[in-house]
DNA sequence: TAGTGAATGTTATATTTTATGACATCAGTT
DNA sequence: AACTGATGTCATAAAATATAACATTCACTA
């Protein structure tokens, strides 16, 4: 599902649309952004815009938040995630089998502990509900 | 698979947005809808907001208008879609199986034919790439 | 307790985006 | 040539967004 993908990583949606997907504030949006929590493109007025994966990790965000984290700890945990994510492809690409990479993630989790995964995302149809009125 | 379809649905696209989906121009977009092709919901500030089907709709027109109908026979086509549909309904609803439905809505489309499925939406990675600039 | 900082609210100003309506253009038909 | 359908273009008004500054709230702590 390479096609999918494509669409959950395309920059299509205001900050209007994502304040009503994510019930946040623009000044929260923005907030995270300058922390480097996300980062959406700009069109050419200058104008943010987000793609589904952005609104994805702006309710991961507050899910976080909800659990009492800082936006330290937040950053602190999409390192790790990345760093997770990079020696994965660096082992594919050692021509490890899917399953190898599997059980030496397995591994990593538990020897590094804490790294609960937050709830998805469009899990909570309160969400939908507030879109136009 | 009823949360895609919730998904596609949601008015979440402001104009700007679609006319780069579509490489349609507001004009040309706004004009389908006054021809009731499409129908996009309204924010509060009165702008409209369009869905993944509606973007779908859309490119269908595109399709429809390249192949050299008009306006008038694109309509004439969303009826008799919504026809069929309807008709499915009711057969379901009277308790028949779905490969029954099939059956006959195979049967229709022969004896009416010349409705040539539109090419579905997405298949052209032109749309995307013209996304932030 | 006063002070500090993180997260967010609020307000003002400028720019961009969109809506609407009118008039223009252009190709195809009669 | 006149007519029509589809679209372009322009003017005007309103809505949405960006940015920056200042305010507030709350938890923590010296």
């Amino acid at each position: 599902m390479r096609e999918k993908e494509l669409r959950r990583s395309m920059s299509v949606l205001p900050i209007g649309t994502v304040m009503k997907l994510t019930d946040l504030t623009a000044r929260q949006i923005r907030y995270y952004e300058q922390q480097d929590l996300i980062k959406p493109l700009r069109n050419e007025g200058n104008r943010r815009m987000y793609s589904l994966n952005d609104v994805d990790r702006l309710l991961e965000i507050k899910d976080y938040l909800d659990d009492g984290l800082n936006i330290s700890g937040i950053k602190e945990v999409y390192k790790k995630q990345s760093q997770l994510e990079d020696e994965r492809k660096r082992n594919l690409e050692k021509g490890l089998t899917d399953s190898d990479v599997r059980k030496i993630l397995q591994d990593e989790f538990l020897n590094i502990g804490g790294l609960k995964p937050p709830s998805s995302s469009f899990d909570d149809p309160n969400n939908l509900n507030k879109l136009n009125h």
